[in-house]
This record gives structure tokens, sequence and C-alpha cells, in this order.
DNA sequence: AGCACGCCGACT
DNA sequence: GTCGGCGTGCTC
């Protein structure tokens, strides 16, 4: 009987694709194995098993495969059908949702390998100039990589140098199909199991006596074996008996240590957990646990809104605790920026190397490994704790998912599909694993508030702070008054300053925040005015200083800073506009004795770059900490006194109907870093407008206001929570076509949609890479289908693509556009 | 998305 | 005259 496979690849395709597979294969794969297929002319890439089957296509001969990858499943059902659901809900496809959810590691396609033809001889004057360095390059290589021939001939698209040489005979093509995970090894040794004689011992132990540096190595190894008999690292061994690598060599040469390797976890753990230890909650908390529990019974998603410092992390402990009790896994979601190592510490005490961690700054193989330990459901990672990319592991029996900061937009996937939001992906895991979900949060959403208020989800509350710390006393500083009197020293008040040396003189930490949105530092010509702009981007070049060059948020281009102005010559450039390292330049002359540390994107690439500067501020060896965004989220420093915001106003005045709901989360989550123990903490907000309706609410801590506020302003204009959004983004290199597409489909929509249709409108960045860029808002009442919404949006698009004029124009959506 | 095929400008 | 630019169509 012909059998037939039809998987998903991971691509922007609707369509599953069906290969022709032998019956043994048909009975020995699953959905949810990989397979590797031969795709299109040549190439080879990595599907994903959908069904089996036995109906021959018709239209095509259905190709073979090429290899199975998994003996077992590496996807199981629950998150095949989640991923189906997020590719539906958010308007991609299954295809593209994989590419996301599984580690690259597990994705491998296949690469070009050039070869040289041995069998033919080479009259080297027939060859071209490039034709002969690749030649050349062969005679000492086995093969070469489409990539290093790139390099080689120094060309972009090296297809025809390669395709003139296939023809000539000189080279051979491959496909190869390279595994990219490797387990790590670690080297150990043991003495040689002659030695077991303790005749031949004797004798060795003679021999040696006159080699006193191998003597030794020996003598440690007896020594550690002695100590514990477990096995013994060459590393340790080393250490132990001071001998170097060379010595070690020599008696592993002479066979008298043996090296072997054992296979070790990456991410690894050792610690006795205290998970047994009691934690207490104070009534508070206890009572907001019971709140939690009764909305679980209900199995409603609960949103625990806690102020900051109310102890919510000994909230989840004690759910986390109760799920394991039952032998469930639990995932705890964190936004990317507050995944830090103090609260992954944390969670380590109570739950020791239960814990593990998975999120974009680790590896492909440490997240290789936590995939597999999740898939065995190893006791390791009875708990994940990981950003929202964590969902997509392969849980089994997920009993509780926490979503910690849930306020927070960067839970929403912006840029590629899938354009997810991990809160509500996560929503919908629970229920399929039939789980339990907390939303945590000082400041909740308004969204999940506003679920929270019609019943939707339970709701628990912590008003107090543990250990009955006072909540800081939040002060507003007008700078616009002061800036009129010429009364600030740069960008700092009066008043900052002073209680700046104040804190400073008791020996106390400040922390400065500094929004970057909206305050690049330009690099502005004061003759002509001219400012350097993205030659591919609608945005200007932004000055970053520790590499003294121009850059592009956008695109990534970069150039030196130029010593003249590119349009009028002159040498008078001037640096505008202020970000962290300007502040940061100005405290060093406000303050020339004192250590100032600064916290952005910049200063926080590499892997542990972020650890280090926490534990840096932590161990107090910074005074001042300067910083983004990033200073608000999940950082507990006891010996902080004073948080200053420099400047509220850039938040506030953002274009965006969020604006507002996004700088009362910012602002009070900045304030909750101030005094977290008996001192009261302080914080001053430098602003041009002190009599603004947020900034009122974020002194006086009144959420509520802000919450009905907000609700009543989105009513007046139709914004979220009251409609739903789907932002349909044009794309196309030129610059008339994209408008007319963009025309068209508006009053597309609009035949269709009536007028919940908002554009077409040029974004605040109206060329991105080169691209022109349209934007068309719909907007969705609640109590109208969002399925057949969506579905009246594909058969526009539909109609859309069938004009060959068209047919370059781009589309992207995004579903809950945040 | 990649990638091949096919048609037009600027240069070895 | 070729090289290589990117518009168009296809992938089981």
């Amino acid at each position: 009987m012909d059998c037939f496979l039809d998987v998903v690849l991971p691509i922007p395709l609707e369509r599953l694709f069906t290969y022709s597979i032998t019956p043994q294969e048909a009975d020995f794969l699953q959905p949810g194995m990989r397979v590797a297929v031969p795709f299109g002319k040549s190439k080879i890439y990595t599907a994903l098993v959908y069904q089996i089957h036995q109906n021959a296509p018709t239209a095509y001969e259905a190709k073979e495969i090429y290899q199975i990858l998994d003996e077992t499943p590496l996807v199981n059902s629950v998150q095949l059908k989640h991923w189906e659901w997020i590719a539906h809900y958010y308007m991609c496809t299954l295809g593209e949702v994989i590419r996301s959810a599984l580690p690259s590691a597990f994705l491998l396609e296949s690469e070009t390998l050039v070869m040289p033809n041995k069998e033919v001889e080479i009259d080297e004057m027939e060859l071209k100039d490039d034709e002969f360095l690749v030649y050349e390059a062969l005679q000492h290589q086995t093969a070469l990589k489409i990539g290093e021939i790139s390099d080689i001939v120094d060309k972009k698209h090296v297809l025809s140098v390669v395709n003139r040489l296939v023809q000539k005979g000189v080279v051979n093509q491959k496909e190869e199909l390279y595994e990219q995970y490797k387990p790590k090894l670690v080297r150990y040794v043991k003495l040689s199991d002659v030695y077991d004689d303790e005749e031949q011992l004797e004798v060795l132990l003679n021999e040696l006596s006159r080699a006193p540096k191998q003597s030794q190595v020996v003598l440690s190894l007896f020594q550690i074996r002695a100590k514990n008999n477990k096995p013994i690292p060459i590393d340790d061994l080393e250490k132990e008996s001071g001998a170097s690598k060379a010595v070690i060599k020599v008696l592993i040469d002479k066979n008298i240590l043996e090296e072997y390797h054992i296979r070790k976890d990456r991410v690894d753990y050792r610690e006795e957990s205290s998970a047994s230890e009691n934690i207490g909650l104070n009534k508070h908390q206890t009572k907001a646990l019971e709140d939690i529990y009764a909305g679980f019974n209900q199995k409603k998603p609960v949103l625990l809104h806690g102020v900051t410092s109310s102890g919510k992390t000994e909230v989840y402990v004690k759910l986390i605790q109760q799920c394991l009790e039952e032998g469930k896994q639990a995932l705890y979601l964190l936004p990317e920026i507050a995944l830090t190592s103090q609260l992954i510490n944390r969670l380590r005490h109570y739950f020791g190397h239960k814990v593990s961690v998975y999120h974009s700054k680790y590896s492909i193989h440490e997240r290789v490994e936590v995939w597999n330990n999740v898939l065995t459901k190893a006791e390791k990672a009875q708990i994940v704790i990981g950003a929202r990319s964590s969902l997509f592991l392969p849980f089994a029996n997920l009993g509780l998912v926490v979503v910690d900061e849930e306020h927070e937009s960067s839970f929403k996937q912006f840029d590629p599909a899938p354009r997810y939001h991990a809160r509500d992906a996560a929503i919908v895991l629970a229920s399929l694993h039939k789980s339990d979900v907390v939303l945590g949060s000082a400041t909740p959403s308004i969204e999940s508030m506003d679920n929270a208020k019609k019943g939707k989800y339970g709701y628990a509350s912590i008003q107090h702070r543990y250990g009955n710390v006072l909540m800081p006393d939040i002060n507003l500083v007008d700078i616009k008054e002061a800036t009129r009197k010429k009364r600030m020293k740069g960008h700092f008040s009066e008043i900052l300053l002073k209680a700046i040396e104040e804190a400073l003189e008791e020996g106390e930490q400040v922390i400065l925040f500094q929004n970057r949105r909206g305050f690049a530092p330009v690099v502005e010509c004061t003759t002509c005015g001219h400012v350097a702009q993205c030659p591919n981007c609608d945005v200007s070049l932004t000055f970053h200083q520790h590499r003294n060059q121009l850059r592009c948020h956008y695109c990534g281009y970069h150039m030196a800073l130029q010593q003249a102005c590119l349009a009028c010559g002159s040498a008078t450039l001037d640096n505008k506009g202020f970000g962290t390292e300007q502040i940061q330049e100005e405290l060093n002359q406000l303050f020339p004795k004192i250590s100032v540390g600064r916290m952005d994107l910049d200063t926080t690439r590499g892997k542990y770059a972020y650890e280090k500067i926490i534990s840096a501020f932590e161990n107090q060896e910074m005074d001042i900490l300067v910083g983004t965004q990033m200073v608000t989220k999940g950082l507990d420093f006891r010996n902080v006194s004073l948080v200053g915001i420099m400047n509220a106003d850039s938040m506030l005045n953002f274009p965006d109907y969020r604006a507002h709901e996004r700088s009362f989360q910012m602002l009070t989550q900045v304030a909750g870093r101030a005094g977290r123990t008996q001192k009261r903490g302080k914080v001053l907000i430098q602003t041009y407008n002190p009599y603004h309706q947020i900034l009122q609410q974020v002194t006086t801590n009144n959420y509520d206001k802000m919450f009905a506020e907000q609700v009543y302003e989105r009513e007046q204009f139709k914004y979220p929570p009251v409609v739903r959004i789907i932002k349909v983004t044009l794309k196309d290199r030129d610059f008339n076509k994209l408008n007319e597409a963009a025309q068209w489909m508006a009053d597309s929509l609009r035949n269709v949609l009536g007028n919940q249709i908002l554009g077409p409108e040029y974004p605040p960045v109206a060329r991105i890479r080169r691209d022109y860029l349209k934007n068309i808002l719909i907007k969705i009442p609640k109590k109208q289908s969002l399925a057949q919404t969506k579905n009246s949006i594909k058969r526009i698009e539909k109609s859309f693509n069938a004009i060959s004029k068209y047919k370059s124009v781009r589309l992207v959506y995004n579903v809950d556009h945040i």
C-alpha cells in the first residue's frame, strides 16, 4: 500500500506538503517527529510530521522523504493544538509558529558544499580570475561552503561562479545536513585498570619516584578518590596536584591514566533546595492566596494585583509548591528584561535543581537541553522560568502558569511572525492543559483589570508592602519654572541635585531613570542644522559615544562620526538630545568622586553584562545607576533611598493611546525601586507639566482612578479593551505603488467592514530598510465575531494578491496590536 | 521565506 | 558584447 506523509515546513506558507513514505516508515512515524525532506530544486529542510495517510495526491508526484530525524516525537499533541491556535488567532502560518517555537538547533537546513573534482585534469589557463581563486582554495581543502566561497571571491552572489566551475568539471556539489547540537563533554581521568593489581601499582610508584611531578599527580588522584569515590574531572586533578596539563597528558600517553568523557548538562545547578521549608506568608499574602484559589476553583485565570515589594513572589512560590505536590509542571513567565539572576536565585533557593531557565540569552545548546528535559519530564525541569518563548516547550502535564509583570508590553512579539501575546497565549495553553493561570502585576494592564472587573478573571490583591515598609514618598519637580529661571544644571534641577547629595552623604545609593524613547541623541550641525540620516530608513542616525559611531536603530546601518558636517563642511557639530550616556557624563562632572554606572541596551549586550552591572551595584561598587526601562524590572536593591526620573514628559506625550497607561506603569514601577527597607524611599519626578493627571495619580498611588479614566477615554475613542485592533502594514520599495495599494486595501476593507477602518496612514518612521510603510487599523467591536472578520480580511487579501501590479507589496497582520 | 528563471541597464 | 540587477512564480 502506498503511504503518504503531510508535513509542516518552517516557512510562511499556509499549505501542508505531502511526501511519499514506505509502509515501514508510515508505521514508525508519528505526528510531532521531525523529518528531513527535499524541497525545491536542491534544498533539504527540516519538517514536522503532521499526519500519515494513504491518499495519493493527484496533481503532482510526491517526493520521498530524505531522512527521519527523531525516534520519538519532539512535539506533543497539546503543543500542536496550541500552535495552530496561535497561527489562526494571530493570522500567520503554522510554519512561522514552528520556526519560532523550536530551538533553532532542531531545524537543520542543508548547506551546499563545493568539492574539487580530482578526476579531471584542469587547464588553469581556461579559468577566469574568480574561478581560479576558488580552484586554488580547493587544492588545500576538501570542501568549501557557499559562504566561504563568497569570502574568497569577495562577492555576495556566488552562484554564477560555482555554476561555471561545475560546467567546466572543476568541482562537484553536494548537500550536507548538519547536526548543530553537540552535547557538552567533560573530561575525566581514572587510573588505568592495570593498577587495580597491588603489585603493578607498587611497580608504578617505584618507577615514578624519579618523576616527582608525575608521582604527585598520582598521589593527588588517590587523595581525591579517598575523599569521595566519584569520577574525577581532569580540571580538579590539575588543581589538586598543582601539576600542569602537560604532566597529566604524559601520564595519559603512557597509559597510566585513562581519559574518558561524560555528557554534562550545560544548564546545571546543584544545591539542596529548601522547598520543604515552610515559607511564612503575612496576612495580606494569605488572603491573596485564598482569593487566588477561589478563582482557580471557578476555572478562571486570576489577576494578582500587588503593589511593588508586596511579596508576590512568595505567593507564587506557594502556588508552585502546591502544583509540584500534585506532580505537575509549572511555568513562570517573565518579560525578557525582568529575567534577572536575582529572581532566578530566589526561586532556586526554594526549589533547587528543579528550576530550569529558558530565554534568548541562552545558547542554542542550552535551549535544546531544557527542551529535552521538559520533554522527558526530567526532575530538573519541573519548573521552567523563562521569557515568552518558553510557552512553546513540550509540557506534558502543566499544572500552573504564572505570568509575572503581566502588564509588560514586551510580552507581545512584534517581529517576526507569530506576533503573539505571551499572556494571552499562556491562558489558552493553560486551558488546553486544564491548568491554572495567575497574572501578576503591581500595575495591571487596562485589559486584564477590565477582565477582572467583568468577572472573566478572578481577582486578588495585596495593597501593603512586605514587612510594613512604607510606600515611597513621590514628589514632582517643575522643571519648566526652573528652566525659565535658568536654575537647571544640565538636566538636573536643584531639588534633584540636593536630594542626590543627601543620599550620597548618608552612604545610600541612587537610581536615575532616563526613558530613551523619543530622546535619541542626534548630532546636529550648528551652522546649517543638518542631521545625518539613515540611507535605508526614515530616521536620523543616533550617536553612540563608546564606539564613536552614528547608528540607525532600525536597520543597524552605522558610520563613523564625521569631523565636519556632511552638508556644509562646517566643523561645528553638536550633540543634541539626552540619553543615558549624557546623564552619566553630567554626573561625572557634577560628582567627580562618585562612581556612576549605566544600564541600557548598549551596556548589557553580552550574556553576563547585565548581571555584572547589577551585582556591582548591589555590592555598592557604584553609587548611582543611570538606566532605561531595564532598571524598573524585578530588581531589588536594599540600599537605594532615592529614585530620580529625569523627564517624565517624553513618555506622557508619546503619540499612542497607551501612552498614559504606560507612563503610569513605568513611573510606579521605577518608584517602587526606592526604599525597600525600613527607611521610607524618596522619588523625584522632573517634569514640565506637574499638573498632568497621570503624574498626580502616580504620586498618590491611585491606580483605580487611573483605570477609570483610561477606560472612559477608550470608550470615547474606541480603543481596547472596548474594541479589538488588527493592524495591517503594507510595505514596498516603490512609494507610489505602496500608496496606491494601501488605498485600495483600505477602500476594500471599508466596503466590507464599514467605518471601523482607520487609515491608511504613515507610521512615525515611514521607511525602514528601504521599504516604505503604511498602516491600516481595523477596529472590531467586542460583540462582532473576530473569526468572521478575519475571514473577510483574508478574502480581501486574496483579491489583493490577484492584482498583478501589487504583487511586490507585502502585507503584515498584527492582531491585538499594542 | 528561499531560490531559480528570465528579462533589461552599465561596464570588465 | 557579458554581468548582475531584481520582478515573477513555485515549492509536495
